[in-house]
RNA sequence: GGCUCCUUAGCUCAACUGAAUAGAGCAUCUGACUACGGAUCAGAAGGUUGCAGGUUUGAAUCCUGCAGGAGUCACCA
């Protein structure tokens, strides 16, 4: 790649002009603004002051001695002290032809033997079906996995299922005291909606007996305590907890109904996991990570017996570990759970999606770790992603502002067919590939549209207008996709261009060289994307690829070309814009349609 | 109240470790249909990067203060 090589010849003009020693790597080069004639541009008033010369002569220095010693630097100009490298047409011209049939583009090979990163993503509840900060969730983890793989991971996925707890028993009760023995069969109803639907139901019922007791003249927190569904879900969670066969049977069949929903839900959406843990298995572990603690001191009992974690030392406050019951808390599950994975997969990184408002809980679950002697602490990584607001706020359940995933999709499936019914195209398509046409664009917007968003921020999600389907946008790049298919398919069959032999034009133009540069590119942002564990460079940089490629085609008529050697070039021009913008979504988990 | 994060065009978002005139899309306006796929393209307009200081050759980016917003500070998960 010549950026390696500009890097190296940079470093070696430093130290050979002015004795200045820098690692190639540390050589930061810039593309070059459009408005200035070059392709990568170094920034020398970092090395003025070594170098003792004005910023002008240090570069045009630099920029002499790179043009001769790299063949492939044509020329190179100096403004202030910014040194821009002209790579010649060659080059580019060769790298195309290079990379025309390189279906790989972008992506490394997974080293299977390597030590796994573990990947947690989803982690739902089974009191109730997926909602849009679910959507984000999934996406996210789905997306960074197959980033993470593209840049040579060996990635493992896995789901940690909360099956079990009082908002779980709250379902169950609502179902036997008002349900009539529904059941998704009998209900038409899927079981994960049929389930949240109960829970509604309790906590509709629960108000009313706290209002009940409160218009006797209970104190309202006393009432929330007293009230006697509030008891019985209590007393079933104990029940559970003992192994009650009769509550342990409807917890199953609860749980499998919302299971087979949350299977449908995932395979709409695309995605999937290797492994899957339930709660309702790992809730006990960590109560043996906290006796080692007590005997490496870093952990202390207080009197009531509950055990804590001093965290003063760190800036944070004491964190409670086991209750004075002796039972865990949520803290004390993630650090057995934390161990039970990094020890089932031989893990090298443990990363968890989670949302940031866990960010405190994962600051302290690292510390903890750490001081149990795992040196793998620091490789736990919290990945955490910034809320899905709508526009009137924050979705919350009691107010029914939640967005339903299911929803959510067909309805935008809903909005895909009226595209491109209102567009009047497909007409020779069968209804089943319109059907799965519709579903491809329909998740094309939706995933696009939230993964070309930095994960770390707050976005906002307005579902009155929908999600566009022109700009930058999933179906947008999808279109460009089909597009490009369908003038490769028509250059192979009707004009019998053959991808694999030789083209050999001489030049090209400022959109063509464009198109080029971004394809060349394309390691280095997949690198950086997956450094940051940041999607949305790859959302971004893929539309600007589909943006440029469709600014040349407007102007370049490729199958009306006169000169067969540039229409082969073209052609094959093409079919590397079409392999790489397959492999970006892909790596999005967007699926890309060979026609639509 | 303590701690953490956020604030960029009317709206939704970019800007890799500090660099040249802060970029896209939507919406608005103007052009291009003999359409190799117009779900497109070309262009205009839109900015004191919340405010005030500071560091630097250079700040949306780093530091301090202020304002506004979010999250968190449970013997919930």
């Amino acid at each position: 790649m010549i950026y390696n090589k500009l890097q190296l010849s940079v470093s070696q003009a430093l130290n050979k002009l002015y004795g200045i020693e820098v690692t190639p790597e540390s050589i930061i080069l810039q593309k070059t603004k459009k408005e200035f004639n070059g392709d990568y541009t170094v920034v020398v008033f970092p090395y003025v002051k070594q170098a003792r010369k004005s910023p002008e002569m240090v570069a045009n220095e630099l920029g002499q001695f790179v043009n001769n010693d790299l063949h492939e630097v044509e020329n190179y100009n100096v403004i202030k002290g910014f040194l821009n490298f002209e790579i010649s047409d060659r080059y580019w011209i060769d790298y195309a032809n290079s990379i025309a049939n390189d279906d790989c583009l972008g992506l490394k090979q997974v080293d299977s033997t390597a030590a796994p990163t573990v990947i947690e993503y989803s982690s739902p509840n089974t009191n109730k079906p997926l909602h849009l900060g679910h959507i984000r969730n999934n996406l996210l983890g789905w997306s960074v996995s197959q980033l993470l793989s593209a840049n040579g991971r060996n990635v493992k996925k896995v789901n940690l299922v909360n099956d079990r707890g009082i908002h779980i028993c709250k379902s169950m009760l609502a179902w036997l005291r008002y349900g009539n023995g529904e059941t998704p069969e009998s209900s038409g109803m899927k079981g994960d909606h049929l389930v949240g639907k109960y829970y509604v139901e309790f906590d509709k019922h629960y108000k009313e007996e706290i209002k009940e007791l409160v218009s006797k003249g209970v104190d309202e927190e006393q009432a929330k305590k007293e009230a006697p569904l509030m008891i019985e879900a209590q007393q079933m969670l104990k029940r559970w907890e003992e192994g009650d066969k009769t509550v342990r049977d409807l917890w199953e069949r609860m749980n499998g109904w919302v299971y087979s929903g949350f299977d449908e839900t995932y395979r709409k959406m695309g995605i999937s996991f290797d492994k899957i843990y339930y709660e309702s298995n790992t809730y006990l572990l960590g109560k043996e990570l906290v006796q080692k603690g007590l005997e490496m001191g870093v952990l202390y009992r207080k009197e009531d017996g509950s055990v804590w974690c001093d965290l003063t030392d760190a800036g944070l406050d004491q964190k409670l570990l086991l209750r004075k019951d002796g039972t865990s808390v949520y803290m004390t599950q993630d650090l057995g759970t934390a161990l039970l994975r990094h020890n089932d997969f031989g893990a090298d990184q443990l990363i968890y999606v989670v949302g940031n408002e866990q960010d405190y809980h994962f600051q302290v679950l690292k510390i903890i770790l750490g001081r149990l002697g795992y040196e793998w602490a620091d490789k736990v990584y919290h990945l955490s992603y910034g809320m899905v607001e709508l526009p009137n706020g924050k979705m919350k359940s009691r107010e029914g502002t939640v967005v339903d995933a299911d929803d959510l999709i067909s309805q935008m499936e809903k909005t895909a067919e009226e595209m491109c019914i209102e567009r009047g195209k497909n007409a020779d398509m069968s209804e089943e590939e319109l059907h799965n046409l519709y579903h491809i664009l329909a998740l094309g917007a939706l995933k696009y549209f939230i993964l070309k968003v930095d994960p770390t921020k707050t976005m906002l999600f307005n579902p009155e207008e929908s999600i566009d389907f022109n700009g930058n946008t999933g179906p947008f790049i999808q279109y460009t996709y089909a597009r490009i298919r369908s003038i490769v398919r028509r250059a192979i069959g009707e004009k019998g261009i053959d991808l694999n032999s030789n083209s050999f034009v001489d030049n090209i133009n400022d959109k063509e060289r464009l198109v080029i540069k971004q394809l060349h590119d394309i390691y280095s942002v997949v690198e950086q994307a997956a450094d940051s564990y940041s999607p949305a460079m790859i959302a971004n940089y893929t539309y600007d690829l589909a943006k440029s490629f469709n600014s040349f085609y407007q102007d370049t008529p490729i199958l009306k070309e006169s000169n067969p050697i540039r229409m082969l070039f073209l052609v094959k021009l093409c079919n590397a814009v079409s392999l790489a913008i397959k492999n970006m979504m892909n790596i999005l988990g967007i699926d890309v349609p060979e026609r639509m």
